[in-house]
DNA sequence: ATACAATATCGACGGGTGGCGATATGCTGA
DNA sequence: TCAGCATATCGCCACCCGTCGATATTGTAT
């Protein structure tokens, strides 16, 4: 329990993954929309990503071409502790960009070539 | 309020730090108490004390000699962080051990000489 | 005033973490 | 089957963090 608790509060030590948690509370996104909001490589996304699954705060779904991530409501823990996350999240005024954004974003305009 | 959020997870996210959160959910206690109780140097665990004191997890009061360190149930969002966090420690039977340590450690044996 | 007790700070060291570009992997659709 | 796309992994670098012992600081009691 300790250590899940340590990963879990790592995990959102970090300002990059509590941005892509607040734009994954408005919508389900693959890593190539993410990219395309944070100002950060794929691969230092993706890294980020695989963070949060090990922690269990988000999951992941293929989805065609896709890998689709969304935040984990599955376990009670979790759920708990990202409802106040989220909940401070959307009071933040820097954040309402990204969470624009995050409505906006079309993974066909985006990654299609 | 983005940096505000990584500060306190940061904090949260090191098992030495939970295991002194543990322990002040039971009662507040000086440095020293907490040296008897975790195994880590006196600098240390000062060290980690600053870090939670600056995400505002724990406040500290000078009691004569000693100064006391307790947890800040005075903020709505770090209480309401602490609250989540204290139950899940208190599930940990690793953790009963530190909470039984703390409610005998007393600060007159360990220090004076 | 001074000696001493409790705590804080400093400097050093080793291991961990975030960032990137390059490359590997694995899946899709023709 | 195979070319091409989205994503994951790798290797590297710079920096941060946890730890310690030694020392500084602060406050107390005589």
């Amino acid at each position: 329990m300790l250590k899940k608790l340590e990963k879990i509060f790592k995990a959102l030590g970090d300002k990059n993954r509590l941005r892509i948690i607040n734009i994954l509370s408005q919508r389900s996104l693959c890593v190539c929309e993410i990219n395309s909001i944070l100002p950060l490589s794929q691969s230092t996304i993706s890294g980020h990503l695989r963070v949060l699954k090990d922690a269990e705060l988000v999951e992941d779904e293929k989805k065609g071409f896709w890998v689709e991530y969304s935040l984990n409501h599955n376990h009670q823990l979790i759920a708990e502790i990202l409802e106040i996350v989220e909940d401070i999240l959307l009071k933040d005024q820097l954040l309402s960009k990204d969470r624009e954004m995050s409505l906006k974003v079309d993974r066909m305009q985006i990654c299609k070539k």
